[in-house]
DNA sequence: GATGATTTGTACGTATGTATA
DNA sequence: ATATACATACGTACAAATCAT
């Protein structure tokens, strides 16, 4: 009908590409939770048949961002508060393990990398910078992630925080967590620089489930608020 | 046309059906790390048309177990040695997890039961009784994956060891292993009943690796010797 | 390197099953 | 409760890409 997609026809399928798109628009709250995926409404939103955006979902619905009932439709996955806790600490037993294994594992330059990175954040505390902080917090985990030169644990961090995503759009709004999120990420780098794994464990352990907590009584606040909402 | 299958239409769809079917096929090794998964072959294996498999295909892909190169295929996917042994890791490390957790949280009953299951093993170790005790085996680390009480960590495990299980053949055939798997696992039993998580942990962290090498050396020998094969 | 055969990717049609009046 | 409407699941047909010769 349209056509309006199709840009750089280049790479990869036309499903891939869908994907992409629908797994950003999910992992950025465009799509909320519960959202109705309709075959139709999104095959002619990308300009193309029902079959490839079958496809996709599917894909979606694999990687646990989408849920299928069978004959009954495609919705933007509903997450129970228990399963939301549940997402919540595993991350924090994947961080934590990734961060164990980086303060035994992580070449001088890349111990060097992460303390860099962190210091250079500290500037953003004393400024109040919530944007640029939270883009640095991304990469900060991010080096530790690569520091544990595993790279299936690497992406199961990767998957589980894609999933977590939606839900953590509270971050760093609370009051002084600014200070405390470099205060307990000192302490990480501290125990890598030391490579002591235990302690590394134990302090990436405690952020995670700082963080978490704080944003699951987020979630839960809002969803007793608003039920539903449709962009 | 024919609709040959169909046989118990009740739970589900085609699709999922198909998937399971796959699914175990590439877990218990019938179809090999590489073989091929032809579209149309399946399509009248399993008397449907060629949209069904898709969708299966793209399911197993997205659940590590196939690989989809655009435009050329999928095949069973194949793991480099470093990716399994970067997969054997993520596993002791999950599995770590649960343990710790599960010395926290289990139930007086599920202390009790996971110790009995345990006891119980001793006669198998005293017979030798290799299959029975892989049995028993994948009861005991099921107990310990429900005792941590956490969902999402259970499907984190769950994935991983599927992924791993066509690597896995050789558990128990190596001379004195059965013992040895004992004595660790009532290293484990013992933490978890005195609920000391870091020690559980440590047990299971050092048992699970202990497994893993064993199962990555069998996997790279049998990788030399027999470069495909077709069934 | 070009051509034919095979196989994958996409479009479209039909039937079955689910929700709604 | 029955019927209507609608969305999903699967089948078939065509187009495009890959590979084998």
């Amino acid at each position: 009908m349209m056509q309006q997609k199709r840009a750089l026809l280049r790479a990869g399928t036309t499903v891939d590409e869908m994907i992409r798109t629908l797994a950003d628009d999910i992992v950025n709250g465009i799509l909320p939770p519960g959202e109705k995926l309709d075959e139709l409404g999104l095959a002619d939103r990308f300009g193309v048949s029902r079959t490839p955006v079958r496809e996709a979902l599917g894909q979606l619905s694999a990687m646990g961002l989408a849920e299928r009932r069978p004959n009954r439709g495609c919705v933007v996955a509903i997450i129970t508060d228990q399963r939301l806790t549940d997402m919540f600490e595993a991350m924090a037993e994947l961080e934590s393990a990734c961060a164990r294994l980086a303060a035994l594992r992580m070449s001088a330059g890349e111990r060097r990398a992460l303390d860099a990175l962190h210091q250079s954040a500290a500037t953003l505390v004393h400024d109040g910078a919530q944007d640029a902080y939270s883009s640095f917090n991304l990469q900060f985990h991010g080096l530790i992630y690569e520091g544990c030169h595993s790279s299936y644990l690497r992406d199961l961090v990767s998957t589980t925080r894609s999933r977590l995503a939606p839900f953590r759009r509270a971050q760093f709004r609370m009051l002084g967590r600014l200070r405390k999120s470099w205060e307990e990420h000192d302490a990480i780098v501290t125990a890598i620089l030391r490579g002591d794994g235990e302690a590394a464990a134990i302090a990436t352990r405690a952020h995670v489930i700082t963080v978490s907590a704080a944003s699951a009584a987020f979630v839960s606040d809002t969803r007793t608020s608003l039920p539903q909402e449709t962009p």
